[in-house]
DNA sequence: CTTTTATGTGACCGCTCGGTCACATTGTAC
DNA sequence: GTACAATGTGACCGAGCGGTCACATAAAAG
């Protein structure tokens, strides 16, 4: 928790720092990551910064507080209207808004993928805490689903739960690595592509299942292959 | 690439030189990974390390090549059965010899995952090479596959080969995380699982369909929930 | 032996790091 | 004005980094 002199601080200077570590948390390994670096792109003395946070790992993690509080409220509007979708359609929601959120964040899906796969004592525990998070929602959900036999009842939920968690970060880099990364039409149609596969798996199978399995866009115009 | 005096070296020392690098470089990311502690550990001197390599990043792309060589080496003989497996035995067998490689060597995992993840000038060549690879295998054998019949043909190829190619990383990760990384009955059932999702999907559907998809084991008997 | 060539060595260089501290500046209370 | 508390500041600290270099050692060549 940063020290009550950062909350001192008018808003437009909170800001300012919260970006610049931002910047510099996207950019680097948070053990290369470097508080000198964040202080001159803030605009502020170093002795000033520990004015307002104990240590680089306060900082760090009122910025995971922040960019999940951020996340929050791009999601809040889906999750409201959770019970009232079938289950793929708000995985779908989900994984689209998903995308929009680091479009519009570049640095927070930066920052989100690094603390998945870093090694730091200092990130440990948050890191646990957020994929469990993500986790447990999955699961919940799934759970419901099965009930309401959207989704068949001999798939292991504890795995499912876990590649959901980690599919949307993958389809997010997916759109960004390839589609260059607007908010578009190609954008629905891969999110569409996906679900899809997840729905009905890729399997070729007798015409009858594959008409029910059809969403937004049955052919993205993805380029073919030579 | 190491200079001469490397391979002038003792096969004996090579390799301990090599096993200190693997470890340093999977404990800490890239710009992290300190020289001192990785010659500290091969129990030589500091300058006869620049004797042998001419900066880190010709030590990390060496145990980069050193690391796929071991992970052919693992796969050859699934590669060379390829064309006699359907699509999805194929499947089974990479990932099952994926986890297999990462339990035998759980640093040439963490190494892998960071090259996937990290931001350094040094490793981004080398990345795309790997992806890219990894890609282009997946593609080529989801084109046959599509050609013979056992994979409809209204797919993203591209999307399905990226995917592919990265949640070969999911399962082991969530393997190794939850079943603590045996080789053993419960790995072969989650890998089963997999497979299984990855071929009919997780929607639920009338009878006729299920039974087509039973693979190794329809019942991992993972831990219920509440 | 001496010379030459290849290899081993660790002190050292310049730099950056996270974090501290003595002091300067500011704003309010009186 | 003075007094005092809160906040701003950058030089500084010890440590560790990647990389260098003058020199020691050793083996082979003459």
């Amino acid at each position: 928790m940063p020290k009550p002199t950062f909350f001192n601080l008018p808003a437009e200077k909170q800001e300012q720092i919260f970006r610049a570590a931002v910047a510099e948390f996207a950019a680097h390994p948070y053990a290369a990551a470097a508080i000198n670096r964040i202080v001159a792109r803030a605009g502020i003395a170093k002795g000033s910064f520990y004015q307002y946070f104990h240590d680089k790992k306060d900082l760090f993690l009122y910025c995971l507080q922040r960019i999940g509080e951020e996340k929050m409220a791009y999601l809040a509007p889906v999750l409201q209207r959770a019970q009232a979708l079938s289950f793929f359609d708000l995985l779908q929601e989900l994984f689209v808004q998903g995308v929009r959120f680091v479009q519009d964040h570049p640095a927070y899906g930066a920052i989100g993928r690094r603390l998945v796969v870093e090694r730091h004592p200092d990130l440990d525990a948050a890191l646990r805490e957020v994929s469990a998070q993500g986790e447990v929602f999955y699961r919940d959900r799934l759970e419901q689903a099965v009930a309401r036999g959207e989704i068949r009842d001999d798939v292991d939920l504890a795995l499912l739960a876990f590649l959901l968690n980690r599919l949307s970060g993958l389809l997010v880099e997916y759109h960004l690595e390839r589609a260059g990364g607007a908010y578009d039409e190609q954008m629905l149609a891969t999110a569409g592509q996906f679900i899809r596969l997840l729905r009905t798996g890729m399997e070729a199978r007798p015409d009858a299942e594959r008409r029910a399995a059809s969403y937004p866009s049955p052919h993205p115009s993805q380029g073919e292959a030579p």
